[in-house]
Order: C-alpha cells, then structure tokens, then sequence
RNA sequence: GGCCACGUGGCGGAGUGGUUACGCAACGGUCUGCAAAACCGUGUACCCCAGUUCAAUUCUGGGCGUGGCCUCCA
C-alpha cells in the first residue's frame, strides 16, 4: 500500500511518505472570486478533492489537512467591481459564494480550511519583514520586490535559468525592477483601491505572497504536497517557493509539487473571445454535477484533455451502467483494493474507472457502489433539465398512449410515441410502466 | 524567439520491448405489436522518418501536429 505520486519538482514518480502521518498538509490554489469558474478551473479542484479523499482513506480523516484559498484581492477583482459599480467585497462574497454552490455540485469534500488572503494580510506583512531582513527582497518606489538574485537556485521549480527567462522574456520591464525578474511582494494602493496599512504605507499584496502566508498559517514552513494547474507552475509556483524558503530559510516548501494538465473544449482552447467559453454552472443546467466528475476523471490529469459534449453522452450512459444494479446506493465508502491499487499509482482515474468497469461485470455490485461512493459519487443522476419541462403534459400524452395500447391501436399509440419525439422526449416502456426522458 | 508537455482503433482511454486492454459508439442476434432499454455476440489501433535490437506502439535521434509557460489565466 504504497502511495506514489509525480513530483514536478523531479519530474518523477516518488514513493510519498508524509513529514508527519498523523497530519498530512495539502495546500491547492483555489479561486480568484471575480467571476463564474469555468469548466477548467474546475479540473484541479475535482482531481485533488480525488486526492483529498485517497489520503484520508490511507491515514485516516482526521490526519489530513486540506487547505484551498481564497484570493479576493487581486486587480482583476477591482476592475470588476468598478465595472458594476458595487462594492468589492459585494463581489467576492457573491463570486465566493456561487464557486462553493457550484463545487458542491461536482461532489467535491469541504476543504478544512479555506482562508482568504484579505484575513491572511499580517502573515504576509510578516514574510516580507523577514525576507527584507534577510536580504532577499528591497524597497523600490513604494514596492517591496523579491531579488531573485539572492536565492541561487531559482527557477528549480519551472526547470530554468535565470539567463533563459530573461532571454525568453517579452516584456517590458517595470523601472523599479534592479533584475527583470524580480517580483511584486507589496504595491502601494491609492485612493479608492483597496489597502491595508503597512511599514511600507498603505499597500496590497503581491499575487504570489498570498499563498505563501496562508499555507505557512495552516501548514506551516514546510508541508507535504503543493498542487494547482499547470499554468501556475511559472512564475506563481516558482515565485512562492522562492518566498517562503528564503522567509523561513528551508530547503524545500512543499515536498511534492503536483500540476493537472490543460483542458480543451471540444478540440479548441478555450476562450472568453471564442464561442466555446463554458462554466460550471452552464453545464450544471444540463447535466447531473456527477457527470461532469466522472468526465473528468477519464483522463489521467496530467493529461492534456478535450472537454466535449460526446465525452459527456458517454459519461452518462457509463455512470447509468453502474447505477442499474439494486444495490447501486451503497451505505458507507470504501475504496475496492482494486480499484484503489491504480490510485495509488499517482491517481491514475481512468484505470480506477476502469476497474470498476471490472467489478460491474463480474457482478459485485456491492463493492463497485462502495469504490463509487468513495470516489465522490452518491448516485443522483436527476436530470436539472427536467425541472424547466412541463411534464404535466408529457403524462398526459403518455396515458392517451397507453389507452391506445391497451386497445391495441399500434397506429395512434406510434403517433403519440413520434408526437413526444418531436418533443425531445424519448419513452421506454417495461412491465412496470412507461418512463420518459429528454434526448440529447 | 526561449523553455516544456502531449500525439494509441469511429470516439474516450490505460498499458507494454515480443501475447485480445477496457469502455462508449457501430454492426448482428434475443426480447418487444413495432421501437427504446436490457441481455448475448462481433473489432487486432498505437503521427511520420531514421537508428538500436532477433523483435518497437513501447528505447534513442530528427521531423510534423496540437497545447502550456515566458503577459499576475486552473
């Protein structure tokens, strides 16, 4: 019962051994509250809730600490907020509001703590002290900046060198800056932006120094894993690695850097410019929150993945297989050895899937709605269609037709069929009666 | 331009130096007044080129394609 997970930091599978098994500390980036999160945004947070999960089944509930943040201060937020002229914290809250809804939709556990960076300000001010004593950061123009010069193995995280990031680089570089790379720990805000006092005047943080300060609040100088998108790897991921081993003079952050892949949608990447922009919560108006969860979890997800409405058909009509046994509401979670053992092997979900395909077939049902409740699924596949169709009509026609067929009037009773057809609504009949639903 | 991933049958997708993955769809059959559902049966794929090897989808090199980061976007 080995758990092995790939470590971006390597770029390999490692045997996970936890700093201390009875708290084993994960640390997922979590939303900036400015807007409805998109499908992509919800790929991390259904993948590590998967891992979440698993660990908890390894070390037991009680020994696992999940945090997922909160940025609600940030630029885009501001911008936002004056754009609907309301009050920034009006946004947040809504925005905060809706994701948990949406995620709880997805089958996704609470995590323990979900801080926000606006509560987690004194801990950052704290870090930038401590870098600043230390030499690792300066005063510029009223910004304090991290001196990537001071740290001689930046950039182990994204796998470069300073030199190729500055050959690389395309932007132009702010004044202040004494290396290009150098980043924003604290910026001055005036006037009507948000700020909090600080030894460097009234200010905000820096993106990067948020999670830096909450994963040291609730986690401490160094903790187990440290997931997000692959997209945070540079320069987020790099930039609070950087941070906190300087603040706390440690070797590493977090042991484990894990990232999930990029999501398309239907063969395009998705754009808020392009047609294919989808959220969460459009796709909850038409599918149950657990196809959504099962569609994402048939790709590996380190895996780059095509989000598609047939990859959602085929989810479906897979989860409705598991479901038609009797016994398909399971009493209490339990992971399947079998299908736990592919889990283990850093979280390979399709060939968990895969294996419960197995368990279907030969006929154990009871394990197989176990694993499933274990793996985030109760067994509600209510289609949120339903609620916005008139069904009263639908029964109607429904019981005319079954007149028909008792009078053995195949000809209307077909015409009935074609009339609720034309509808989107496809019948099926059985001894006990005839059940309807929506086509696809 | 620099750095980095990925490319398997109609679709999704695991895996492996030599043996049928699996699932969904499709097709045939059973059932049904006819359908749908359900049940039974059927499928030999690994981007291109070169190399290593007795043997490569699996290893190495090159190419092509798609995507990510370098622009506070998961």
């Amino acid at each position: 019962m080995t758990l092995r997970l790939h470590n971006t930091l390597t770029r390999s599978k490692e045997l996970f051994a936890p700093l201390d098994p009875n708290n084993v500390r994960l640390y997922v980036c979590g939303p900036t509250v400015y807007d409805f999160a998109h499908i992509g945004n919800a790929r991390p947070i259904i993948v590590f809730d998967v891992l979440f999960r698993l660990l908890r089944a390894l070390y037991g509930p009680e020994h696992v600490t999940y945090v997922r943040n909160v940025t609600d201060v940030d630029d885009k937020i501001n911008a936002r907020a004056a754009e609907e002229s309301i009050p920034i914290r009006e946004l947040t809250e809504r925005t905060l509001d809706q994701f948990n809804k949406d995620v709880g939709s997805l089958g996704v556990l609470s995590p323990t703590f979900e801080p926000r960076a606006t509560e987690t300000i004194p801990e950052m001010i704290d870090i930038i002290e401590r870098l600043l004593a230390a030499g690792c950061a300066y005063e510029a123009q009223g910004h304090v900046l991290f001196d990537v010069s001071s740290m001689k193995d930046y950039g182990q995280l994204s796998g470069r060198s300073l030199d190729e990031m500055i050959a690389g680089a395309r932007v132009e570089v702010a004044p202040y800056k004494n290396n290009p790379m150098d980043f924003v720990l604290w910026k001055p805000s005036t006037g009507d932006l948000p700020g909090w006092e600080s030894p460097w005047g009234r200010g905000r943080p820096g993106w990067h120094i948020e999670c830096s300060a909450m994963s040291w609040k609730y986690l401490g100088e160094t903790f187990d894993i440290h997931a997000g998108g692959i997209d945070l790897v540079f320069p987020h991921h790099e930039n609070e690695l950087a941070q906190s081993r300087c603040a706390f003079s440690t070797p590493l952050m977090a042991r484990v850097w894990m990232h999930n892949g990029f999501l398309q949608v239907e063969g395009r990447k998705m754009a808020k410019s392009e047609s294919n922009f989808i959220t969460i919560r459009d796709l909850l108006a038409d599918w149950p929150g657990e196809v959504l969860r099962f569609n994402m979890l048939r790709t590996h997800y380190r895996q780059p993945m095509d989000w598609t409405v047939r990859g959602l058909e085929e989810s479906l009509r897979m989860l409705t297989g598991f479901y038609s046994s009797p016994e398909a509401q399971a009493v209490e979670a339990r992971l399947h050895e079998s299908v736990r053992e592919p889990l283990l092997d850093d979280l390979n979900t399709p060939e968990a899937i895969n294996q419960l395909h197995d368990l279907d077939k030969q006929g154990k049902t009871r394990e197989l709605a176990q694993s499933l409740k274990a793996l985030g699924f109760a067994g509600n596949l209510a289609d949120p269609r339903r609620e916005r169709i008139d069904s009263g009509t639908i029964e109607a026609l429904i019981a005319k037709r079954h007149a028909a067929r008792a009078a053995r009037n195949w000809q209307e009773s077909d015409r009935i069929r074609d009339e609720l057809l034309s509808m989107g609504i496809i019948l099926k009949d059985s001894k006990h009666g005839t059940s309807w639903e929506i086509k696809r």
